[in-house]
DNA sequence: TGCATTTTTTGACGATTAGTCAATAATTGG
DNA sequence: CCAATTATTGACTAATCGTCAAAAAATGCA
């Protein structure tokens, strides 16, 4: 641990509250909104400077980005940690996702942007790689638990399935019916009532499906919301 | 069915250029790629002829989103009349849809772009009702089979449960693995083998836990995909 | 056909904004 | 205290979106 001299912090500090306009700016008026002159002004220093901080716009979308991931990263960390069977872990896991997509669905904005190709080519190789890191940990933490599934035998997995392909699963339809709901303003239209308590259902009928114990018929998981929310979820 | 005059037809043909020429930059460069200018070059007209075509940059991404979701509803609808028992047609939709993402990735790429909410905010009212019809034709269409297996006795879904929400789960789980196959390229290091296969499997599971007949565990689906590659899918 | 009206086209123009860089200022280390 | 390094500045370039009044073309009617 090295102390920062008094310009060193005042540069980590400044690199903060650029990333605090950003966000602002970008929640405001979406990935138009972001722009540099106006970031400089508000943080009181030229453009110029700015941009030794970042070296362009993208570079400020994937950090917010990766800001982003770290919370949830650490959030899925304790929903992992969560006490109970390996299956209980793994809701925990689920619903603390639905909450974090709920409670700040703008965050959600900043992943999706840097899914487009146009944004994601124009950044560094070393953010890029800090992404790599989140994904990884994520998948981590995730897989971890299923793990835990298979050595306590509440679940097993076909030959040809790897804990990491389940999680890719779980992933899939929690991003896709997140994207969905985010974007579509004619699921209702569609005969789609509650997409976000679909999703639960989902998920639940997959690891159903891969014989998880124990299972959502057995079991009612909703009453574990108020324990997850209390341990997990409250004054992160 | 009125005739066009020689003028109007002029017009209705420039329009397709446009967007001809737009996909192109689209493909080649990404959104920044798109350039107002430049189109007006290669079709010959000045920047104003093409804004009269398209009100903004933002249009022309829509109208190529709409584009292709034409395309992808034209080819569920082929695979949604695939002879054979409800849930054979509906994995002759499934396999339409991975068809398509490989053979067209890029296509994927307008849909994705539409998603952020800087685009999506810029498209007129007209533009966004022709999504809207996509969505619910596509919705249509697949739903459509998930009722003709329950009249026909191969599925019974639970009472909380519509048609509509069950494809709701198959799209967002094939919208989120495509959305990751596109953008992240950390899957085989994650332990992610082959995530086109594992979305497969994946729905397969996620019908199985309905019980839609027959189960995949009872019946070799991947035998089909010549007969649909070859009934719904060759010249199309 | 000729002419008035409407529609379409044009491209110069204004406005915005990303990103650069040489000059200047501040900081650091000896 | 000074030389070397590092950080800041803001004027400048370049790209490009979108506008609009004038010009050109098309239309339709007497």
């Amino acid at each position: 641990m090295k102390l920062l001299t008094p310009k060193q912090l005042e540069i980590k500090e400044r690199e903060d509250r650029i990333l605090e306009i950003s966000r602002r700016l970008i929640l405001a008026e979406g990935y138009h909104g972001l722009n540099m002159d106006r970031i400089a002004d508000e943080i009181g220093s030229s453009k110029g400077t700015v941009y030794n901080h970042f070296g362009c716009k993208e570079e400020i979308i994937i950090s917010l980005a990766v800001q982003t991931m770290e919370k949830r990263v650490a959030l899925f960390h304790r929903a992992a940690q969560f006490k109970g069977k390996s299956r209980h872990r793994m809701f925990a896991v689920g619903r603390t996702n639905g909450f974090f997509f709920q409670t700040y669905p703008d965050y959600f904005r900043f992943e999706q942007m840097l899914r487009i190709d146009s944004i994601w080519e124009k950044t560094s190789e070393k953010r890029r790689s800090l992404v790599k890191t989140c994904e990884m940990n994520c998948m981590a933490v995730v897989s971890g638990i299923v793990r835990d599934a298979i050595a306590s035998e509440d679940l097993i997995l076909p030959e040809d399935t790897t804990p990491e392909d389940l999680v890719f699963g779980l992933w899939s339809i929690s991003l896709g019916a997140q994207s969905i709901m985010s974007s579509s303003d004619s699921l209702v239209d569609m005969g789609v009532q509650d997409p976000a308590e679909n999703l639960i259902k989902h998920i639940q009928k997959l690891l159903d499906s891969f014989g998880w114990q124990p299972l959502s018929t057995h079991y009612d998981y909703s009453k574990l919301v108020p324990r997850i929310d209390q341990e997990v979820l409250s004054t992160p």
